[in-house]
DNA sequence: GAGTTTGAAACT
DNA sequence: CAGTTTCAAACTC
């Protein structure tokens, strides 16, 4: 019956996600086949995605959530763990959702139903595919199934057990089928169960499948925020995939690797899902048949057809390296094997646990997990890979303010749209290095837990990762498997994981912030440590940033999480509502000062200091390294960036010269010198990412155009007149990121970096760097950059090529220039006011241009360097350029995209060829802005209501 | 590590 | 819009 329809929907779900424009239409005619309400979900994604970024994301975690809260909610069994294990979180979550909003929780009810339908009769259809076994496409068709199976992850654990199934991808089809088998186990609990939870049992002969399930439901109930949402998920395609791999890598990191959450894990479980399911079919059905062959042909097709379909092969990427990217914060461990490291020693830990987890536990839970294996994050090793994922983690940490560097990492990481495009890409890399890579993963998150955990818990995650690592080559199946497991359902599947994550959370978050004083973790990324807000106001810079809190947070009863992204979404809509610009880049260029200084960022509402005269870090203005202006308020201002009054027209490579103190220029040194660091080691993470773009990319091929950016060389605007934005330093970043990904594949690049980039300071383009610090986000964004050659302030790409070969690195000028192209597209595209939207959308331009810039990876290591000098030409042209008209066009918010430049928007008009298309290009894969502002339109009183209603919960906490 | 200071965010 | 309170980071000891 389903069967035959599934398989179909599937086909078209999978040709969507080859295609992704396409995939709505098949996704969108797959859900409406499943459900009748899923096109209201569908809506719904529709709204929060225009953008791509952080609305989509929204959305689509939220809808999985729904899906399985309602799948949960429907099935009595799952109610029951639901009331006992929520408890608290719930209770909050409750909170939030009902008390603000009722009719928001009528649409939740609403959706829930309809998902909790979608995800049976995906179950049921995939079910019956997985007995058949389809194949790649299947395999694709999953990923949107599959979010609603997630319950299937629990079970890949044992899947993996059984089967040794390094390879994320040969999982593909196979998790597929487990996931509906597990989805049937745990959503549909009735029909598809009996044969998918017999299967399950066999492979793991463990009942804790049925027991985590129903924790996941619960959780998942609480967690309404979760969109689990196959079928939009289809829809969206790569953006969901990505999404979903979050979640999944949230869930299973916060689970343990227990099952649950079959919607919202599946996206996540992917990686986990392809070895359950390749598991599954061994021990079960398939078994041999699906085999590895399979899955070989799976991953080589997805990446090729991907290119056509850039959604599928993300997806696979995703799954593999994408969960843990998706949680970002929770796992550090890159790729998926590294996730599965993470979960394993959850699952190990203590996978019979069931562990009742509230909200609070199963988030601190899940950011631990994600955290935990993130301890790579902190990566400041060359396996920088890891560090990423505390950004990755969805965990949005990233401040505008502080280390623009690691925010637009964290950011895109944080943006499910962009995020992940880079766990893609980093899955993608991961991919390519195949199992040897996975154990290298393990290695190096295992390296940057020890690094990273200063306290106990990291010790214990490491030891886990460790055994995880150890496990895996010997048995990598069965320790990927545990990992996935829990990771994939999320957080509150694995009682075990969760009883020792929340004990390595509560004692390790802390320890680790505490030996971390800074806020800022290695990666960069910035921690919270709220305590009454629950990551859910302004006030945690986290949520602030757009990011989802990571494992490194020391926040309590935080609802800035993955398990709570309609939560959040809601309460950044009811932010928006009161303040559109809430979210906006704080740091604005003036369109006044920007034609004078390079250094013409300002803080876009100004600081108000009395006492700390803008010399401290309590001056948002001079936290985020620029000068004060005639909007602020302070008294006594002495802003080494700038006083206020007085202008400090940056002339062209003046830049920080310009910087009337020294101290300010040390400072600013120091700063460049930080985020050089930074740099480097998200280069080694951005090493594998952008490895994976390369792979992933099918925009390649603009970007390669852009490599004409040897034309823009035109700007003899140097770096020098950058504008420093932090803004723009994210955008810079999730590109520089991803081009010094591959770069960080050669552990040497990041040293190099160091020393090239000081080179460059010394050729003078250190001030421009240190003013790409500054750099407005508006700039960031490369429209300007490509018309602007005209007026030029600089196009960052000729700043870059220049800074390029001013470095020596003529050679590599080429890659490097078009890498800088690349992140200028991308930054274009981020256009998003809402730092969200950027991480959001950069990922997935960086993405394609990554793949455009192939050539970049031979050059990896010039690469860390260019990428740096990308960063800042791109701060510095997306400032002065671009940034400003992409988000007037993209923003519905109109926050920032008009203040800074508007003349800058007519110079985008007339942007070059080469970056046009590719920004054009971006544009089209991501509706930047959209997402923030449609979004918070439409739910805001409700999000209001629920933020009050968490807060008072928090506060009572 | 605890306590204080600071200024933004939130509230009235 | 202004004043007050709350909050979390920054800072100090």
């Amino acid at each position: 019956m389903d069967s035959p329809e599934i398989r179909k929907i599937k086909a078209n779900t999978t040709s969507s996600s080859d295609s992704p424009p396409v995939q709505d239409s098949p996704v969108f005619s797959y859900i409406n086949n499943l459900s009748p309400i899923q096109p209201v979900k569908a809506s719904h994604l529709a709204q929060g995605f225009p953008g791509l970024n952080s609305p989509p994301l929204v959305f689509t975690s939220p809808r999985i959530n729904s899906h399985r809260n309602t799948s949960f909610l429907k099935r009595p069994q799952y109610q029951p763990l639901s009331s006992a294990e929520k408890s608290k979180t719930q209770d909050e979550a409750k909170k939030f959702l009902d008390g603000p909003v009722d009719p928001k929780i009528t649409q939740l009810h609403m959706r829930l139903i309809t998902d909790s339908q979608d995800c049976e009769t995906k179950i049921r259809v995939e079910s019956q595919q997985c007995s058949s076994s389809e194949g790649v496409d299947e395999y694709l068709a999953d990923p949107s199934e599959v979010d609603c199976v997630d319950s299937t992850q629990s079970a890949s654990p044992c899947l993996k057990q059984s089967n040794n199934v390094p390879e994320t991808f040969t999982g593909s089809k196979e998790t597929t089928l487990y996931d509906n088998k597990h989805n049937t186990g745990t959503d549909l609990g009735t029909e598809a169960k009996a044969p998918s939870e017999q299967a399950k049992e066999d492979l793991e002969g463990k009942q804790t499948f049925d027991a985590k399930p129903v924790k996941i439901i619960e959780q998942s109930d609480g967690e309404l925020p979760y969109d689990e949402c196959p079928n939009i998920e289809s829809g969206l395609s790569i953006d969901n995939a990505y999404k979903r791999e979050y979640r999944q890598h949230l869930h299973d990191q916060d689970r343990g690797g227990k099952h649950q959450d079959d919607c919202d894990h599946t996206p996540q479980s992917p990686p986990g899902r392809l070895q359950i399911v390749q598991v599954y079919e061994n021990s079960a059905e398939n078994v041999g048949a699906i085999s590895k062959g399979m899955i070989g042909n799976m991953i080589l097709h997805a990446p090729k057809a991907r290119s056509e379909q850039g959604g599928m092969h993300r997806r696979c990427l995703q799954f593999e390296e994408a969960p843990p990217c998706a949680t970002g914060k929770r796992d550090c461990s890159l790729s998926s094997i590294q996730e599965v490291n993470n979960s394993e020693p959850p699952s190990s830990m203590g996978e019979s646990k069931l562990v009742k987890l509230s909200y609070a536990d199963l988030k601190s839970t899940s950011k631990r997990q994600m955290g935990t294996p993130l301890p790579p994050r902190c990566g400041g090793n060359s396996p920088s890979t890891v560090p990423k994922p505390s950004g990755i983690g969805l965990h949005l940490n990233s401040i505008v303010n502080a280390a623009p560097l690691v925010r637009g990492t964290t950011r895109s990481i944080k943006l499910a749209d962009h995020y992940i495009g880079v766990q893609v890409m980093k899955s993608a890399s991961v991919m390519s290095s195949h199992l040897p890579d996975n154990v290298r993963c393990r290695s190096i998150s295992l390296n940057m837990v020890e690094k990273d955990s200063a306290g106990p818990e990291d010790r214990d995650e490491s030891e886990t990762s460790i055994a995880a690592s150890s496990a895996v080559p010997s048995s990598p199946h069965t320790v990927v498997f545990e990992g996935h497991g829990p990771t994939h359902e999320k957080r509150g599947f694995d009682a075990e994981n969760i009883d020792d994550y929340e004990e390595c959370k509560q004692s390790s978050p802390k320890k680790k912030r505490k030996k971390t004083s800074s806020t800022k973790d290695s990666d960069g990324t910035k921690r919270c440590n709220c305590k009454k807000t629950k990551c859910l106001k302004l006030y945690c810079d986290c949520f602030a940033a757009g990011v989802y809190c990571a494992e490194s947070c020391a926040c309590q009863g935080c609802f800035n999480i993955t398990d709570y992204e309609d939560t959040v979404l809601e309460t950044r809509q009811h932010i928006e509502s009161r303040n559109p610009l809430a979210f906006a880049p704080k740091i604005v260029q003036h369109e006044e000062e920007i034609q004078f200084t390079p250094s013409s960022a300002r803080h876009k509402r100004g600081c108000n200091c009395k006492k700390s005269m803008c010399l401290k870090k309590y001056c948002e203005c001079y936290q985020a390294n620029v000068g004060c202006s005639s909007g602020c308020r302070c008294d006594g201002c002495k802003n080494v960036y700038g006083r206020k009054g007085e202008y400090i027209p940056i002339e062209h490579g003046v830049g920080k010269d310009n910087i009337s103190d020294k101290a300010g220029k040390e400072r600013i040194e120091s700063t460049f010198h930080e985020k050089l660091e930074m740099v480097a080691t998200k280069k080694d993470i951005l090493s594998t990412e952008l490895y994976d773009s390369h792979n992933l990319t099918p925009l390649a091929p603009s970007f390669q155009c852009s490599d004409h950016a040897n034309n823009v060389p035109k700007s003899p605007c140097l770096p020098t007149s950058y504008l420093p934005s932090p803004e723009s330093d994210l955008t810079i970043i999730s590109s520089y990121e991803k081009s010094t990904r591959s770069p960080l594949r050669h552990s040497e690049s990041s040293d190099i970096l160091l020393e090239t980039s000081k080179e460059l300071s010394d050729l003078g383009s250190y001030n421009w760097r240190v003013d790409y610090d500054n750099i407005g986000i508006v700039d960031t964004f490369s429209p300007r950059c490509d018309a602007a050659p005209t007026t030029c302030h600089i196009t960052p790409m000729s700043d870059l090529c220049s800074m390029a070969m001013a470095s020596s690195t003529s050679s590599k000028t080429s890659d490097w220039t078009n890498a800088s192209q690349v992140q200028l597209c991308p930054g274009s595209h981020g256009l998003s006011s809402d730092s969200s939207l950027h991480r959001r959308s950069s990922p997935v331009t960086p993405m394609t241009r990554l793949g455009g810039t192939k050539s970049f990876q031979g050059l990896d290591f010039e690469n860390g360097l260019y990428d740096i000098l990308q960063d800042d030409t791109p701060e510095i042209l997306k400032d002065s350029s671009t940034p400003i008209r992409s988000l007037k066009v993209s923003s519905p918010n109109k926050k920032r995209v008009s203040p800074p430049h508007s003349h800058n928007h007519e110079l985008g008009a007339s942007s070059s060829g080469a970056l046009r298309s590719g920004r054009k290009f971006i544009l089209k894969a991501v509706p930047s802005f959209p997402p923030l502002t449609p979004c918070i339109g439409s739910k805001g009183s409700s999000i209001i209501q629920n933020m009050s209603n968490l807060q008072d919960k928090g506060r009572k906490k």
